[in-house]
DNA sequence: AATGAATGAGGCTTCATTCAT
DNA sequence: CATGAATGAAGCCTCATTCAT
């Protein structure tokens, strides 16, 4: 019963995003509809009335936020003035909707691992639109003649399977961080720093004259 | 009840397996007992005799299967001739893994996504593990002098988070691929080809001059 | 909702048709204001509005359908022009009853099943009239000299008994007629057939030299 | 919880016996799991361990005790030795059996009035067996040439009817007949008697010379 | 070592009913 | 008059767990 806006919020939205958080934290099998109703502040038979049942709450709530991320990401690779600044914002956009709201990615993880079990056609398009971020920034390097040719889906589970991981494992690097054998480790690390080494990371490779990957496929196969 | 080696393998061995099985695709809270002991060809009870209640076979699980893991990914490691082909035979290691044992990347993810709930001493020493191995082989690549210094944290999480992605998605990218839509995205591709295509984003990385994040640095504070 | 009549039907009287029909379908506990209320085209709030609870609803039900009954029979038994020709009328209206509203005989046979549970007085009332039909029908005959003294009860039940079981299963027997192992049972027979072919049973007995009774008495203890 | 034979009654049959009553007092709908359990003398998740659901547990309920009915009045048309006693014997069968069982009659007319919604294949065959002995009985007068050639539907409802709504209606009458307009009706009867009255007409009728049948006739026409 | 039976707790959902507008 | 919103109670069902054998 989050008292800070229950009176402002109708009840339809509070009942969401009750639902996001309670779904992020267990899961579709472990989120209770007791749980949420009582997050929103509002009687179980409401969300009935509102939403309908568990299943459709929960595909709901997978539209709504992914679709707004979506959103978010869209804007931030058009709105970039060049090609590699266009690739960091959408690094550095997922960073912070990530950072922004913690249910995304567990979210996420849930349904990847449950076989995306609840991903309807209309959450797929949702998710389309992300990887069609990934795949605009992409080309518009590749068109400037910035950034070498490389598949979208690597890059693009490049760009957001760490930051995925960096967010979820948040309480427990700091739950560990103390342990003595943590120490040399550096565990605790904010959304910005992760965000820029990784940015690190990809536009290097993106933009290097594509020496490492020949490097690399002899290491392979040298053995 | 897989019949194949019901007869041969104990039924402490089959519960564990039935369990991770199950456990992947349901997460803690959808997998139920019923569903692990007949998977396992065991009765109900038997779980309890020989495991223990639910909380105490999920730890078990996942503290056997991440110290299994652990201890491949570690000989990949120490067995590489030189420091490049050593985080090349981390990434492949990696990637076997997850592809031999499916289950493994989906429990991993539903953990996370849980706040670590289960995560128990035991199972966090086995993943600490884990991150000493990529430890390991940047430490030696930096020793050896054809690695640029780079932070651990966020080089294993670019190892390892793409790779958890890609495996979970398996099942939803052959769903989707056939979908017009879909079509120039290229989501189908083996477990060697992505391996390949991650090892040459990171060791590039790695080995380039610095360049890259000292550009991406301006291209951040440019705006 | 009926869109034929929902314009020129005050909505009490909808409600009420739509509640016999759902009641009858469904039996008091099965039947949901919900159901009665799209059912008549108007909100659920409306039924508390002008009828009153689920109870009243049903109470009001049944006393207004099986009161307009009794209207009927009554008005049939009494423009009969000879005794025999009455009793006839009675059965040809039960039967023309039933078959032109199905609701009335199953909300009946509901409501005995249930012992009676919603019988209030008003009720009873109405299902005494039911009763007197008949008394009026068999005494006629006995003064006219044509009918035997029966006691009405027996005849009472002789002749909605069967009416009843007729017209409820009308659906299932449609269903089962066409099964190979029906095909001898003649299952399918029209409401006038079955109402003659009851009056032939009734009036023989009523008409009859009182033998067949000496007869059957005989064959019951002989063992 | 009828403490009488809770110990030696094993617990699937006290439930089917439990739902028997429950079901026939207050229909599908309106018998409760937990009246069911309570009155069987066990948990309730024990209904789901033994028999299934609740359909599953109708549907068992269903066909157990018509198919025992089915047997009883199958001995009892068999071991006639004529035809009239047979008949006689018939409908002395069905009233006993829903004298000393209660629920039966109940059970059917709330079955009936659904539609028969849970008459499931195996149910209807049962109930074909109860068909098939009138017919039975009916076939061995007519060859014996002492019933005169009538159609076994209407027969078989001739007699099913009237037992079963006077059945039914027992504590309602009970109830009702002290009351002074109720006086000369003669509603309080026994089985005996009813079943007496009921052979009485219906034998007349089979064994008349089918004069009734065209008076009748000629009485239906005339007006 | 293994299992059929049993159960208390809790989860999802429906429903009759009320109320403010 | 009419209705959208809201809710407490209750119903069906599942599940982790225990226990006698």
């Amino acid at each position: 019963m989050k008292n800070e806006r229950e009176k402002n919020t109708p009840p339809a939205e509070r009942i969401l995003v009750a639902a996001m958080e309670v779904f992020a934290a267990q899961g579709f099998a472990g989120g209770t509809m007791e749980a949420i109703a009582s997050r929103a502040g509002v009687n179980k038979a409401a969300i009935y009335y509102h939403v309908g049942g568990k299943a459709a709450l929960y595909e709901t709530v997978l539209r709504r936020f992914f679709g707004r991320t979506a959103d978010v990401l869209e804007a931030a690779v058009d709105g970039a003035p060049d090609a590699a600044s266009g690739m960091s914002a959408l690094i550095a956009s997922v960073s912070a909707q990530f950072r922004d709201n913690p249910s995304l990615p567990r979210i996420m993880m849930h349904e990847w691992a449950r076989y995306g079990a609840s991903l309807s056609e209309g959450v797929l398009l949702e998710l389309g639109r992300l990887l069609r971020c990934t795949q605009k920034a992409l080309k518009r390097g590749v068109a400037e003649g910035v950034f070498r040719e490389t598949p979208v889906w690597p890059l693009h589970l490049a760009i957001v399977g760490p930051m995925l991981l960096f967010s979820v494992t948040r309480e427990v690097r700091a739950r560990v961080s103390s342990h003595p054998a943590a120490a040399d480790l550096r565990l605790i690390m904010s959304f910005d720093e992760m965000s820029r080494a990784l940015t690190g990371i990809l536009l290097g490779s993106l933009t290097a004259p594509a020496a490492g990957a020949r490097r690399t496929a002899q290491a392979e196969n040298t053995p």
